[in-house]
DNA sequence: TCACCGAGTTAGGTTTGCCAAAAATGTTTA
DNA sequence: TAAACATTTTTGGCAAACCTAACTCGGTGA
């Protein structure tokens, strides 16, 4: 599984949620890439078993294609929640840390983040919010 | 500039830190790839002024080229910090991990990891201390 | 000093991902 | 329904990184 493998399986789950159908072009925008990129991507994932795909025709994610894709935006959102709602990072410099980092990050540092999250909203959560209105007012 | 040249450079400066000297065979042995390899990516540095490097002769990094490694092992080393130090994450995951995202997590996200930990050392260093002895406990 | 060995280099080839241009297919509308 | 438009696909090519095999260089020991 490379790491642009990833993000076209990640890509289409994301568009088959949010629109229902998931077009070449649409993966395409997501991406920054050309059409005829993600034609290529999609032979690779479909010989792989991860995507369905004959031409001309609709395109969806296998079972174990969907399975792949729900893990990494399962870390991307987690990720994100963290970066955010601890470290109090703005949005998108968060969404962009966590697009990377997603691809790369081991299991066992994404699972330390959340209890590390749940830990301290539970046992200093006034310091918490007293270090993120800070770092809000910093920003003005 | 990629990743991939990144992680030559940071190679380089740090053999040239701890051994005094870079070579080719330690290049090759520390990314794990072949000689042929090594010296494909330095020709390509050193076109971009980031490597001096003349066939069969000392390899040395420019000015140009030991800043962007120095930022990078910097970012290494801090994020490396903040996982094992706050996160409690074991060393050698702790490394792996900023290993890969010190090629693109935000200079605003180190910055806040810092003045996360900072803030929370001197704010409930004990129950800092407390997460951190449940996590190493509950490893065994 | 010179043959040899390890380190470094070159040549030639692979894979992955991307693109532009042109061809094929699908869709919409006059 | 057929032309016009949009989307998708194919073709052919490029660049980044990597490799194996073969060659070159530099230092060492006989």
């Amino acid at each position: 599984m490379s790491k642009r493998e990833e993000e076209y399986l990640e890509t289409m789950y994301i568009l088959q949620k949010n629109k229902g159908v998931i077009r070449v072009k649409d993966i395409a925008k997501a991406l920054k890439v050309k059409p005829p990129s993600v034609v290529d991507a999609l032979k690779k994932l479909s010989e792989k078993g991860l995507v369905e795909y004959e031409k001309y025709d609709r395109i969806l994610l296998t079972e174990e294609g969907r399975k792949i894709a729900e893990d990494t935006y399962s870390k991307h959102k987690l990720l994100t929640q963290f970066f955010v709602g601890i470290l109090g990072i703005p949005p998108e410099i968060a969404e962009q840390d966590a697009c990377q980092f997603e691809h790369y990050v081991h299991e066992e540092t994404v699972k330390r983040m959340m209890e590390f999250a749940e830990f301290i909203q539970e046992n200093c959560s006034g310091v918490l919010k007293q270090f993120l209105k800070e770092r809000i007012e910093k920003e003005k």
